[in-house]
DNA sequence: ACGGTATGAATGAATG
DNA sequence: CATTCATTCATACCGT
């Protein structure tokens, strides 16, 4: 897995990095050798989590010798890796119980994937609260349209109203969930919001 | 990392992974149907861009009726879209009718924010060997556990002294931790067990 | 069979 | 530390 499942993300795009590191690496992102991201790995496994400054230095100096690496990578490395595990941590496996899932009263398309059960425990989703953006204009010019209330109300099956439940899973909902904005009852259906 | 991969089906044995159905899904990678593109897409073109971890999990059960889905999908498949339509969207845009003007926009939000993040300057750069001098008490920046003793001090490579100068990058953003008289309790040397 | 394209998944890099 | 953006990797799928 990892780098492991393969290791062959070398991707010599020569151009012009003009580092002048003779490596022939890519310069405009890191990418770790598998020696590296193994280290890394280790590292992590072993308890570090935060490396303080001196320790990002040591561990890039000593990385160095795998390839060109600069103390900034591992710094996010290991930031990227903690709030990753942690995320992942964080999934809520829904669709493993089959009740009545027999689902096939699709309309008659091309292909149909009859891919199911299996437990792929993976990370799940970021949380963050209702981000209802306020129009700054960063530098960019995407979410044109944040409704107010994105109301649909897509009434497509049976929905289970499970709003605040948890099930017996190992919910790691560290609810951050200050207060959602006063919602009564929410009917929960596709509306969010 | 280990939560890089996911625990790919290959082996579509017996588990899940459909068992042998006639279309050979394989279920590596997540397929939605039809049905759940619609609804994703149609959740997108109501506004919704960025959903919640709620959000995503309550998206992720109701389109579970369709199929498998796991909320990790919902999550990827809006961060993908939203990607990628700015992807489109800026593609379209370069040099698209740059209204002939010039418009002389000097100021961008650069954000020259910075002001204590002199801590990753030198980071930038990997050192020379590693002075493993400070003495100093404990004071661990590992988050919780932390295991009593992660190193090995194995010495993998020739400790080079590697100089590898910094270039006008910017510097991390980010305060590191703000004293740092005692130096991390790990004598750092690159170690795994 | 390929080759191109669409898209799921992963992750480095930021920013607040 | 949480969340987001960008880029890339890996596949599925479709056309020729």
């Amino acid at each position: 897995m990892d780098e492991g499942m393969s290791g062959f993300c070398i991707k010599a795009s020569a151009a012009g990095c003009g580092g002048g590191n003779g490596t022939g690496t890519k310069c405009g992102r890191w990418n770790p050798t598998t020696e590296q991201v193994k280290v890394l790995t280790e590292l992590f496994r072993s308890g570090l989590r935060t490396p303080s400054t001196d320790q990002i230095q040591k561990i890039s100096t000593q990385l160095s010798f795998y390839g060109k690496i600069e103390s900034k990578n591992v710094f996010y490395w290991f930031q990227n890796h903690k709030a990753r595990e942690r995320q992942k941590r964080r999934k809520v496996s829904i669709s493993v119980h089959d009740d009545h899932h027999n689902h096939n009263h699709d309309l008659h398309h091309h292909h149909q994937h009859k891919d199911f059960i299996r437990r792929m425990d993976k990370i799940s989703s970021p949380k963050h609260f209702l981000e209802v953006n306020h129009h700054h204009h960063h530098h960019q010019v995407y979410d044109h349209h944040q409704p107010e209330k994105v109301m649909e109300t897509l009434q497509l099956f049976p929905l289970n109203s499970f709003e605040e439940y948890s099930e017996p899973e190992k919910l790691m909902i560290r609810s951050m969930h200050a207060n959602h904005d006063h919602h009564p009852p929410l009917d929960l259906r596709l509306s969010f919001l």
